[in-house]
DNA sequence: AATTGAGATCTGTGATCACAAAATAATAAA
DNA sequence: TTTATTATTTTGTGATCACAGATCTCAATT
């Protein structure tokens, strides 16, 4: 018997702060789509389903807040933010405008090893495209993404874009369902092969490209008012 | 008398949460450069200095911490972001990559009032230059910049650009007092024909090179390890 | 003078309580 | 049944306390 009542909660690491370890939760149940979008939150029944005292889950919500991943609505309710075009619009923009700038800069820092694994989860994510596993088409290509960006550590970029990760995952789970999937490009290849050749703007447009399309899928599915 | 012990403190609006009014106290105080980046600061002394209760700081910590603009050391403790020269650069990347997207997007919405304010700003911010006042330059040059970014809501790109800014502003302290800023050119001056011109690309053009002339002038004059 | 170490103090983190505003449930009136 | 009004509960926010670990103080020792 779990000690919470979501799903798919890793048991508390007794390492972590117990802070630390409430907003890797969430974070996780938003970036698998857990949440839905517009659902309202509270502290207490956070707590008590992650089976912590309220504390430190204001304090992760608080972060989840700034990083835009959930909002406070007009009179102060916690709400899991709702895309708008606008918004969607904006974070395609950012996506596109940091992504493969960093992946150009993740470059040089990406060993033998790490490319080994970029291929391993590329072939992953093969399977999870041609089954149609929204579930693990989204998780491998997150594992994808961020094991290019993660090559080094980032500062100030790597942090904004998993802000921007964090805000337009949930929509992944209206996607699900649908057909479409097959239907991509892999521009993954593309990215792979750029790093084997070791040339920073081909991998750059690669990931420009694996972001218009997944992004231009993401929106097409969405019904956004 | 002070009801608190920082000087250029807005008094506190009741309008305003407390907690918000704390976090917007203490962007300005970032903004204006009142606090030396390394400092260590403690939430009581916070509470103290500002008269209000500690939770109220906590929760604006927390929220700065998030944004970069604060952060915790090894030993929890929390402090002014030090800068190096690799979040040197990748915040110069990030901003170069944003803002003047942001620009282009809020041309379209720049009508003549605003138009009209920003020529204004410019003017007083050409005194500040021509005076050396470094810290008029630093005011006025952020007024112009969101002048620009705040001209439509932009939900996502702005709030992102705050934290940028929010993160390189304790830097131009150490830039007073160094002559430098007469050597500035005016590139505000093309931002401003663009906008006249309606021209998205020439104003986008203006704020990359206006961002590559500032970071380049505060990059020169820190000491960076 | 330099170093050490024990005691006191300070600090972030977590827990708990208080309270007004919002939301919900319950009841009364049509 | 539907609507309107009241009573109850829930919720975010702020205040306060507890505590362990880090930091500082300062006298004792080398």
């Amino acid at each position: 018997m779990p000690s919470n009542a979501f799903s798919k909660i890793a048991p508390r690491q007794s390492v972590l702060p117990v802070n630390e370890w409430v907003y890797e939760t969430l974070c996780q149940l938003i970036l698998h789509g857990e949440f839905v979008p517009g659902i309202t939150l509270t502290l207490r029944g956070i707590a008590e389903s992650l089976d912590v005292s309220p504390m430190p889950v204001r304090e992760s919500v608080t972060r989840l807040i700034a990083e835009g991943a959930l909002e406070v609505s007009k009179k102060r309710r916690i709400t899991v933010s709702q895309m708008t075009q606008k918004k969607f619009d904006e974070l395609v923009l950012a996506r596109l405008s940091l992504e493969p700038e960093l992946s150009a800069l993740a470059l040089p820092f990406i060993g033998a090893e790490r490319l080994k694994l970029l291929i391993d989860v590329d072939s992953k994510l093969d399977v999870a495209i041609s089954t149609g596993n929204i579930e693990n088409y989204t998780k491998y290509n997150r594992q994808f993404h961020f094991g290019i960006y993660e090559a080094s550590p980032s500062p100030v970029l790597l942090p904004i874009i998993k802000s921007l990760w964090l805000r337009f995952s949930p929509y992944y789970r209206i996607v699900a369902g649908r057909a479409g999937t097959q239907t991509l490009d892999d521009y993954h290849e593309s990215a792979i092969d750029a790093i084997k050749a070791k040339d920073p703007v081909a991998l750059a447009k690669a990931i420009h490209q694996d972001i218009e399309e997944g992004m231009a899928m993401l929106n097409e599915s969405i019904g956004k008012q």
